[in-house]
DNA sequence: GTTCTCACG
DNA sequence: ACGTACGTGAGAACT
């Protein structure tokens, strides 16, 4: 039989280090070793279909292999937490694959595997070895082939070993592996070999002699044989390590006796145990691979474990103006109901349940076959009276001021509630909650993007079905989260930031900013004249063409070619990215050429040509806000984003000049002076730096005067910029070597730097190292305001993953609070906008400053409103400042 | 789909 | 000895 037997603890070892993705699941168990193992074993039983399988584990054991040895073993390092945690959860999963495991107490898998190759040699059977240690190539004979596993960027390469191919690498038979070891030891195992003999001088000395036996049995030829490796002192060394050479050799040699009662019919293979191997792949959260693998739960289970009581559902369809009369006293008395809009408002869903929970109704509204005025209906349900909970209410805003109607009473939000309690888990779509949170897999077929979805019978049903679940779903999570945010503290995140900002960021969207769309194309047509010109010269530079904009093609020329210096490694190639091009601009003409047409390249495709694709009939560009995506508060911008319009280029700036206000009106833009750095100063305490602020004095010219003690005035600007670059390096975790490579100076000047900055500001060196501690105290960090950023790396073994968690717990706290700080400034600024009959609207928000659109006359209030009302959202022990500028385009207002 | 590059705060 | 700053989104090349 063919059989296929697996070394786990070396495959997972392998998966653990090679998924370098922080795979885990929502309770945070790490999953990237389970990921990466399931993935080998999937494809090499893909590629082999071995007829038997088997998996082999280590068991660590008050008896060792080698009593002797003890010592050697127990050296080898622990698996760390992250990877243990993960050992018996993959057993599991083999256990529901039905792949039969051993482990035996005292033994390591690799003698396991030998014992089974051997039994199956033995039986007539083939057998393939897959392991990522080099050790077990000794087992390799006619019977034997050793898969050897690597894994790299995620990618696993494998590579079969037979005795053929053993020998033509080594010059030896496989078995003298076990010779080899034995003269060069093995550091990863712990064992010495002879001291002083390497890798080399092994690998001769085997060639030659193939045992260690025989090999000190010759001892006196070694040195007058000719095509010996005789380097001086070689002899005293072996006969030195003789004993160690025959200890070590036992040491290497894999046993293939293990008392493990091995019978190859016992692993023959057996189909998967789908059921038991569904669930749990769905606690591990890998949909996927259930999708891959067509898993499905099976029946119902049937030992009684807490299923959710049943709830009687009545489905009552909103057909005429009565039966809305009849519904809506209803909803306003509910405490809360839950709604699902269909796309377009072509209808909505209205979920209510009674105290007890074990009666819902279920409102089902659709434009299409209510005969009432179905906008008066919306407007009645959306107002102030009913309290609803929405999956997404921004979007829902949006639609609803699509209709005309002002968007009132959300209590709830369970994608922003999602959002707020674990904002780095990257999607909140109901589906992928329920898998996380409920470890329940919802049919994904559902269907409810539009009225026709539920105008054919078949369809129709399943999409009702759909929307119907859905909205329970929302239901389910508002009594699932709402106290998980209570105990969190992060209720009034929710109902005093986020809710009230979603009508807001509607309103934006809407709104939209204009573009001056021949500007924008006239601009287009002189970056292509640049880049034609750019293109010839660099082609004739490099004696050829080629594609300027592909790394490796343009590595390829600069590093080849024309023999430039390398500078840094990517994980592909060679970088040439704008730092390593700069360092080289001076060895060769063709550089700065390639820089000029990668910056007018990037104006032109994603900036004119990007941005002329999303220009609407009215004119204006309507970007989206997203307000679950970043892991710190932040809003993002997409399709397109306007938050990276260029500006530090005076050609990069030429693009603002695109976006510009109506004739009679004027762009008032906002922004916060150096909000980032002011609340360092409130959050940490220290007095030099809310001393330093409060003196109204240039911040950086502040810290370089203090910190290099000059007098203010005579702070050189190199020295302010240094001291600017130490500011933000603070805010964002800063390490020398990378403040050394932004300001251009060595790592002990940078050092040094950083020392003179901590001495003059101990207050930001004890609040750095106390956000840190409590960080990893309590698993989370958070901003003034209550929003939170969980942080298990904080405790991880790994040096990097802990030093990101370690700078993140940094810089979240602050980055986080300046969002929650913005984002109240837009709520409060867009009240008064609209209460004081302004027409001025906020178009755009940047992090720290924000846009308002409003007549020429209406300029001078609003400059003043934007101030105020920034500059007063919060009072901290710094002043909070806001500059504000008006201009018929945005690059008249910087 | 991933990687590299580069635009912003 | 490690590998090096926080947070984003988009376009082009490449696998």
């Amino acid at each position: 039989m063919k059989l296929m037997v697996i070394d786990g603890n070396s495959i997972v070892n392998r998966a653990f280090y090679g998924v370098s993705q922080n795979l885990s699941t929502r309770e945070g168990l790490p999953t990237n070793a389970i990921f990466g193992f399931l993935n080998i074993l999937l494809k090499l039983l893909d590629e082999e279909q071995p007829q038997g399988l088997a998996v082999a584990f280590d068991m660590r054991a008050p008896t060792f292999r080698h009593k002797a040895f003890a010592e050697y073993k127990a050296q080898r390092k622990g698996m760390p937490e992250e990877l243990a945690v993960q050992m018996p959860v993959l057993k599991d999963v083999l256990d529901a694959m039905n792949i039969r495991r051993y482990e035996l107490e005292g033994w390591e898998a690799d003698d396991l595997l030998g014992t089974m190759a051997r039994v199956n040699a033995n039986a007539g059977g083939e057998t393939v070895i897959v392991t990522g240690d080099k050790d077990a190539l000794q087992l390799v004979d006619d019977r034997t082939t050793v898969k050897l596993v690597s894994t790299r960027m995620g990618q696993t390469t494998t590579r079969d070993v037979t005795p053929e191919e053993f020998r033509a690498e080594y010059g030896f038979d496989p078995i003298h592996m076990i010779d080899l070891k034995a003269l060069m030891g093995d550091t990863s195992d712990n064992y010495p070999g002879v001291k002083g003999v390497g890798e080399k001088t092994a690998l001769a000395l085997v060639q030659l002699y193939h045992t260690v036996e025989h090999l000190y049995d010759h001892m006196p030829e070694i040195c007058s044989a000719p095509d010996t490796p005789a380097k001086p002192g070689l002899v005293k060394k072996l006969t030195e390590g003789a004993d160690s050479a025959r200890l070590c050799k036992e040491l290497a040699t894999i046993r293939c006796d293990a008392p493990m009662g091995f019978h190859p019919a016992d692993a023959k293979r057996q189909p998967f145990n789908g059921p038991v191997l569904y669930q749990t792949l769905l606690n591990l959260e890998f949909t996927k691979l259930i999708d891959k693998l067509k898993l499905t739960p099976g029946p119902a289970r049937a030992d009684g474990a807490a299923e959710p009581e049943e709830v009687q559902v009545t489905v009552i369809p909103v057909l005429t103006g009565a039966d809305f009369t009849n519904a809506l006293p209803r909803w306003q008395g509910a405490e809360s109901v839950a709604v699902l809009p269909l796309p377009g408002l072509a209808g909505v869903a209205v979920s209510l349940s009674e105290e007890d929970g074990k009666q819902a109704y279920l409102y089902d509204i659709r434009a299409a076959t209510y005969q009432g005025d179905y906008h008066a209906l919306l407007a009645a349900l959306f107002g102030p009276t009913v309290k609803k909970v929405a999956h997404g209410v921004k979007e829902l805003c949006r639609a609803l001021l699509d209709e005309g109607i002002e968007p009132e009473g959300f209590v709830f939000d369970t994608e922003l509630a999602a959002y707020l309690l674990d904002p780095t888990a990257g999607s909140y779509e109901l589906r992928k909650l329920a898998v996380s949170y409920f470890k329940k897999e919802v049919e994904q077929s559902a269907a409810y993007k539009d009225e026709t979805a539920f105008s054919l019978l078949d369809d129709g049903l399943k999409a009702q079905t759909a929307w119907y679940e859905d909205t329970a779903w929302i239901q389910a999570f508002y009594e699932l989260f709402q106290p998980k945010l209570k105990e969190y503290g992060l209720m009034s995140v929710l109902t005093d930031i986020e809710l009230p900002l979603c009508p807001v960021l509607a309103r934006m969207e809407r709104a939209g900013v204009l573009v001056d769309a021949q500007a924008l194309a006239d601009f287009g047509k002189q970056l292509q004249l640049g880049i034609d010109t750019l293109k010839a010269e660099i082609y004739r530079l490099a004696g050829e063409e080629f594609n300027i904009l592909s790394p490796k093609q343009l590595g390829h020329i600069l590093f080849d070619k024309l023999g430039l210096p390398p500078v840094k490694k990517t994980k592909t190639g060679w970088s040439t990215n704008v730092d390593v091009l700069e360092k080289l601009r001076p060895q060769h003409e063709i550089v700065g050429a390639v820089l000029d047409y990668r910056q007018l390249t990037k104006l032109n495709s994603t900036y004119v040509e990007g941005l002329g694709k999303v220009i609407d009939a009215d004119g204006r560009i309507h970007t989206s806000f997203q307000n679950t995506v970043t892991a710190t508060g932040r809003l993002s911008s997409t399709e397109p984003n306007l938050q990276n319009i260029p500006v530090r280029t005076p050609l990069g700036a030429e693009m603002r000049k695109m976006f510009v206000a109506p004739k009679g009106r004027v762009l008032v833009d906002a922004d916060y002076s150096q909000i980032e750095l002011r609340l360092l100063a409130h959050m940490s305490g220290d007095q030099a730096m809310i001393d330093g602020f409060n003196s109204g004095v240039d911040i950086h010219t502040v810290t370089a005067s203090q910190v290099f003690s000059l007098p203010q005035d005579a702070v050189p600007p190199e020295l302010r910029r240094a001291a600017k670059a130490v500011n933000f390096g603070i805010v964002y975790g800063i390490s020398a070597y990378s403040l050394s490579e932004d300001i251009h100076v060595t790592v002990a000047q940078a050092k040094e730097y950083m020392e003179k900055y901590f001495e003059h500001y101990s207050g930001v060196r004890a609040y750095m190292a106390r956000v840190v501690e409590r960080g990893r105290e309590d698993g989370y960090v958070s901003t003034l305001y209550g929003r939170r950023r969980w942080l298990p790396e904080l405790k991880s073994s790994n040096f990097n993953t802990r030093s990101f968690g370690e700078r993140v717990a940094l810089n979240m706290p602050i980055q986080g609070t300046a969002a929650d700080i913005i984002k109240l400034a837009m709520i409060k600024v867009d009240a008064r906008l609209r209460a004081e009959n302004l027409e001025a609207r906020l178009v755009l928000q940047v992090h720290d400053e924000l846009i308002v659109e409003c007549p020429e006359g209406e300029a001078e209030q609003v400059k003043a409103l934007l101030q105020e009302e920034m500059e007063g959202v919060a009072a901290l022990s710094v002043p909070l400042v806001a500059d504000a500028k008006a201009g018929r385009t945005w690059a008249e207002c910087h």
